[in-house]
DNA sequence: GCGATTCTGACCTTTTCTGACCAAGTTCCG
DNA sequence: CGGAACTTGGTCAGAAAAGGTCAGAATCGC
């Protein structure tokens, strides 16, 4: 099995990507070294890294661009569903701080939206009397979650109400 | 990792900020630190510096001119504080979806943070019987507000619960 | 041979940066 | 006072510097 170009690519990456959590490189750089046509890095990032395989890839264009790899250690989109299955009916705030936190540091929100996520999950915004609060809780952790996992990020548009 | 010109200016801006709420120069001044056009400058403020993410910029010209930046909370909008104030106790899904699609057109929040939002405010999301529903929709709807209005989006870090 | 994978090239979008020209205050002189 | 000269910032088109996309050619494995 001789290493394609896309293999050699992928190998330096991984390599790369064992001593720090994320590499940064410019895409026409590292097709000049392994002499290849630009396209062929968007090639390796789409086939090797994608985000289904633990990878969160962010871009910039323009003078000082980049592309950076950041490996995605802890819950794969997988695991979060089961997660999400497994919430119970009530739902703490401790419980769905930790989740929210997860999600973050796996790179599937942004700051914000996470920061969105605990003011909602938070107690002196859910406006109901405990116990009912936690089931409350409940439902609207899990509306988020199924907004973030199952939409993604291509929400180009506002979703009607 | 790699800076151009305009982050150096932006983080340059950004420190002295840090320190003071507002920030006075002189564009040509600041052009000439950074080696640029002065137009550059006018890049900068444009890009980061947008009304949406919380500053104000004001200038005059001539002899005495200058160029200054002042970190704003953003509710401090007079018509946004309005739209949100004439909310009463209770918002009905209608209302907090017009008011979330407005935050969106202002450029206030993304496509996903506003998508998030409208599974918050969603009934189903809610699992409280009417008329208590609205009640606890309107609390949510502020907590969100205020989160993203106030924090600007300057959430680096993932506040605790 | 044939389908899947790999790879390239031509063309597109985004971001940055500059320079020429415009607009608004200030100063100063007659 | 009143206007000319000077000082300072604003705008905008366009060049330059990245990266993105996609159709299709080349290659590999069976």
């Amino acid at each position: 099995m001789p290493m394609c170009l896309a293999d050699a690519i992928e190998a330096f990456l991984k390599s790369a990507l064992e001593s720090q959590g994320s590499v940064v490189m410019r895409r026409r750089e590292l097709a000049e070294r392994f002499r290849c046509a630009p396209s062929q890095i968007n090639y390796v990032l789409m086939t090797r890294f994608a985000w289904g395989d633990g990878y969160v890839v962010e871009t910039r264009r323009g003078g000082a661009g980049f592309i950076r790899v950041t490996r995605v250690k802890l819950p794969q989109r997988a695991d979060l569903r089961e997660l999400v299955a497994e919430l119970g009916d009530a739902v703490t705030q401790e419980q769905a701080g930790a989740l929210i936190r997860l999600i973050w540091q796996a790179g599937l929100v942004t700051a914000r939206e996470a920061a969105l996520m605990m003011a909602v999950v938070r107690r002196e915004s859910i406006a109901v009397p405990l116990p009912d609060r936690d089931r409350v809780r409940g439902s609207l952790l899990r509306a988020m979650l199924l907004e973030v996992l199952d939409r993604g990020g291509e929400a180009v548009d506002v979703p009607g109400v």
